[in-house]
DNA sequence: CATTAGCACTCAAGATGTGCGAGTGCTAAC
DNA sequence: GTTAGCACTCGCACATCTTGAGTGCTAATG
């Protein structure tokens, strides 16, 4: 357990580096309202902050930094109480007013809190495969052509272009549409493919003429292969911090984004509520000199997608922490009410 | 009009240029096996070259490098008969077995024009505003929440959700979207909203109670905000250049990729065909120490979307022109084949 | 006995200096 | 017209110097 003394130190040269991102000496502590101490008093705190691993020095005479453990620390411990304040409460509204296409609210939202704390946001959007299938069209736009259209309970829509088969009639289509919408209804979209191979199959064996010539075009309608998607807002902004300076780090981190399965391993979690992992603790290289800063936000009781904010391992922690839990919290609540309607 | 000495030894340097990005000196030119001339009569030549704009020096003592107007004359002349090459096979083989949903085809040449130029590909899709309406849907979810589809003459779906006001029944709901089947059957999209504001307005007033609550929803159905849907390929690609260890560069290139407006105006152009523009000729300053070649894909008489590759102004110049030009082709025909087949 | 002033020491970063080599332009010879 | 030779230029890499912010230690102080 630290002492006062050596907390409030510890506290201020973090957020001071957060600031500047250079590290801090004792003279400027010491010239902080908050610490009335001499500078030699401050450099033998900080030696012993060094010893018990919360700072560090990049030379043998530099100013310190926070060592990523020293990050730990003040998470865990500084950040207490986090405040609502008035970035909060304009996302909040942000979102409120703009209750229209779900797409379109992630997007937002994950612009908006880039350009609110100048970090990268990267947002996993809730899990299509486990919603379920609210009805299933096509629509033909030539007599070879169509489109099938897939719609959930959560208002997702799925679309792909299908080739009909040219001894397919009329009534045949109509008869498989009707199937297919009396059986599938609610079933899981994950389970759809399933679900066509073993009960829908003898069923419509039975009424459609040339079966088989759709069944495979309609396996490829049920796939879903991508089980995420990844909604990425304020890319450059970490361009522009110091830490970036070197243009294989932007290569490494950029390249990793441009994959979206990497992203969506890197936000998965089993826990839900907030979760901050610094530095090192990052498995993926392409961000282990970052922190990232997690919070999934559900439906229910299933978890359905995740918030990541993506910054220097000397990020403003309590305000993104404060943030990312209002919007959390505010998407849960926007996809709740879609449900309560239903 | 150049001399064929001095065609060869720009060429040369230019193509020297390309693959090192270093200055060519008379030297190195020399040993060249095109070239059986002395370093000292080299040195002459490009003297001239550099007098007609040409060739540019580093500084007073360095090798040439091409100017901007060099890279035009290469272009224009240099280039002349390009050859089908195996990469080109390779590409139009990949979209040929890949007939299925059109935008995950225009993502994948996106990707693999990348892939095989090792520059970043722009991609602007079709445009949709100028496409028909084929059909229009909603489909419930819930007594509140309602999904618009609409589906277009090329296959394209767009969906929005929509608040149903709480007077409307099912009835009214099912003459409304037959009256909108059946006026705007076969209306470009972009006219849409305005056929709703004239003919379509007096109409609905007769048959469907309450339709002024239902219009202003109706309305933001058919508002088409975004015009045009952009794909980029490859955006890590241009990192590996040595053009970008600058990171100002790096930020303001890719800050001016976030903005689909901007790239939009940037691939825009009147002409059909191959565009190439280089450096300065770009009004884009983010983009104005890069080369950008455009080709068009059209759809009939109407041109469609537009094809962009960004490189250094030492572009793989021939390679580039020539899998663009076969690609572009490619897209063309395949959506040809998706008109001809309504 | 905790706190502080003073001082010698350290080290990164920027400024300055130097040698090297790739490349040029010019001139004179072939 | 072409080429060899030579003096000259200048960027670049490398070493050296200077500066200043910051430290740790020690001795004095309340």
């Amino acid at each position: 357990m630290l002492t006062d003394r050596q907390l409030i130190i510890l506290q201020t040269i973090i957020d001071n580096f957060i600031q500047t991102a250079t590290p801090v000496g004792s003279r400027v502590l010491s010239k902080n309202e908050k610490i009335s101490l001499s500078a030699a008093t401050i450099r033998n705190v900080m030696a012993d902050l060094e010893d018990l691993g919360l700072l560090e020095k990049t030379h043998s005479s530099s100013g310190r930094i926070p060592s990523e453990k020293g990050y730990r620390y003040y998470v865990d411990h500084v950040i207490g109480p986090s405040i609502k304040n008035k970035e909060v409460d304009l996302l909040t509204h942000m979102i409120e007013d703009n209750i229209y296409e779900y797409e379109q609210i992630v997007q937002t939202s994950a612009d908006l809190l880039s350009k609110l704390t100048n970090y990268t946001t990267i947002i996993l959007g809730p899990d299509v495969i486990k919603a379920r299938l609210k009805q299933i069209q096509f629509i033909t736009i030539s007599p070879q052509l169509a489109v099938a259209i897939l719609v959930t309970n959560t208002g997702h829509v799925e679309h792909r272009s299908v080739t009909i088969p040219s001894g397919l009639n009329v009534n045949d289509l109509e008869k498989l549409v009707n199937i297919l919408n009396e059986k599938l209804y609610n079933v899981p979209i994950i389970h759809l493919e399933k679900m066509l191979e073993t009960e829908i199959y003898n069923l419509m064996k039975k009424h459609i003429n040339q079966y088989d010539q759709m069944y495979t075009y309609l396996k490829s309608v049920m796939r879903y292969e991508q089980p995420v998607k990844v909604f990425i807002g304020g890319q450059t902004n970490l361009l522009t911090q110091p830490e970036f300076r070197d243009i294989e780090k932007v290569y490494s981190l950029y390249t990793m984004m441009e994959n979206e399965e990497k992203i969506a391993k890197l936000l998965e979690s089993p826990s839900s509520g907030i979760k901050v992992t610094i530095g090192n603790e990052n498995e993926n290289d392409a961000i282990n000199h970052l922190s990232l800063i997690t919070s999934s936000y559900n439906l229910g009781l299933n978890q359905m997608g995740t918030i990541g904010l993506l910054g220097p391992t000397r990020m403003e922690y309590k305000k993104v922490i404060t943030l990312l839990k209002s919007l959390s919290n505010e998407l849960s609540q926007l996809l709740r009410q879609a449900e309560d309607k239903e």
